[in-house]
DNA sequence: GCCAACGTTGGC
DNA sequence: GCCAACGTTGGC
């Protein structure tokens, strides 16, 4: 009882967690969402989704290769750690406000496909696609089949 | 329920 | 490091 294979991208800052972190350490919890819209779409991921890891705040922001989710959506235990930068004083075991998932290492592209390239293919990926919408911030979104085909295609 | 203040994201 | 664009918070 499983839906089709879904798409999404996950942005993470390199400096925080790096596709290269990922390989090192093959299944990683995607700790510190805390957007509601973000871990919205979080929950409604499952195993065997495709991921595409984002790289921001870096030098040339990109996506620089793939992962897969590798679990269902679980409490984020970062929001109960008092010590934790990602620490939510209203989160509670009772009542977790934040979720995350596993993901699991797939590949590394040769080269990462930068964001200023994807931007050029606006028209194949379509207005909506919230990498390249003016203002979206989203950590996590969406992808569809087509838009991740268009992707890899400038693998 | 409005909205100003504040914090965060993320490209540049 | 700057700052525009958002999201969240909290006073009222």
């Amino acid at each position: 009882m499983s839906s089709r294979k879904r798409y999404w991208l996950m942005k993470s800052e390199p400096t925080d967690f790096s596709i290269d972190d990922l390989e090192r350490v093959g299944t990683e919890p995607w700790t510190g969402v805390r957007n509601y819209q973000a871990r919205n779409f979080m929950r409604q991921m499952q195993v065997g989704d495709g991921v595409l890891f984002y790289h921001s705040n870096t030098q040339v922001p990109g996506i620089y290769g793939i992962g897969e989710v590798a679990s269902t959506a679980y409490p984020d235990p970062t929001q109960f750690r008092k010590k934790s930068k990602y620490y939510d004083p209203k989160a509670t075991q009772e009542q977790p406000r934040w979720d995350l998932v596993d993901v699991k290492f797939v590949r590394k592209f040769d080269r990462g496909i930068p964001l200023d390239e994807i931007r050029g293919h606006a028209e194949a990926l379509g207005e909506e696609f919230a990498l390249i919408r003016k203002g979206t911030r989203l950590s996590v979104m969406p992808v569809t089949a087509a838009q991740w085909k268009v992707l890899l295609a400038l693998e």
